[in-house]
DNA sequence: CTATTTACCTATTGACAAGGTAGGTAAATC
DNA sequence: GATTTACCTACCTTGTCAATAGGTAAATAG
């Protein structure tokens, strides 16, 4: 799998405060509960998104979580890349960890590998959070 | 991760099987020592591959394996979807246990989901084990 | 100022797969 | 009959996934 519950839950979650927003701030309890999702699993998934401009959280009366821009200004790439840690579909093209393959050059599959990465890569950052929502696949 | 040790290992013996062959049968000790690959992990590996006819296995003394087709015969997708049993990028779109998501028609993502795993298999299903070698990538 | 609401942080857990190791059996050849 | 090879079954260790649990800190309402 490349893509976890965490990488899908993320997704799901932007998708609902795009759609829901009216201005302010939306609890995560509220998205957990129409999402069917554990509120305490998505707290551990989303700091990453604030931390890196996606989303604002705001604490107390009132608080909750607010996209950063407008839906068409999100690649989904990049929700799920930040959420999933990597997106690389095999270990030999996988830099989070600075774990590529240190044979890559003389292996006769790195060229496939890295090809592979390529294209999941081109599709993912090519689509945005707006084209999901409208169903623009 | 959506390609494993198994599916890489397969590979590269097919790879192995197509570079070194000259009309007699090779040892699998023969590849897992030119490949650097435990020779026990091979043999639970590659049964699939003889059942599925990609390759010849033959018993006792001057046996071994061997390709069945020309190199440009192989597709890629297919020695890899055998060994790994599913190459789907995400639990939604795995039929492989029956586990596709029930709530695929009503879900926003699911046409997401649906269309890397075209991508994904369009590629891999496109290129031949003799481009692979040859470096046609 | 106090109580409440919310985000945010840090373990811990159970299930499962990945990546092997180990030890054998059955078939074919010399 | 001995050796070579494929083939089969069980086990093991490590790590990740998907949560659960129990808190702390900040902000607001009253």
């Amino acid at each position: 799998m490349i893509v976890s519950t965490r990488g899908r839950y993320a997704l799901r979650v932007m998708i609902d405060l795009a759609e829901n927003e009216g201005g302010g701030y939306i609890p995560m309890a509220t998205v957990a509960a129409r999402q069917g999702i554990s509120l305490k699993y998505l707290e551990q998934i989303l700091p990453v998104l604030t931390k890196n401009g996606l989303i604002e959280g705001v604490h107390g009366k009132g608080g909750g979580y607010k996209l950063c821009r407008k839906a068409e200004d999100y690649k989904v790439g990049e929700i799920l890349r930040l959420t999933e840690g990597s997106l690389a579909p095999v270990t030999c093209v996988d830099n989070t960890a600075g774990a590529s393959c240190p044979n890559g050059a003389h292996c006769k599959n790195f060229a496939l590998w890295n090809k592979l990465n390529d294209i999941i890569n081109q599709f993912l950052f090519s689509v945005t959070l707006k084209d999901v929502i409208d169903g623009n696949i």
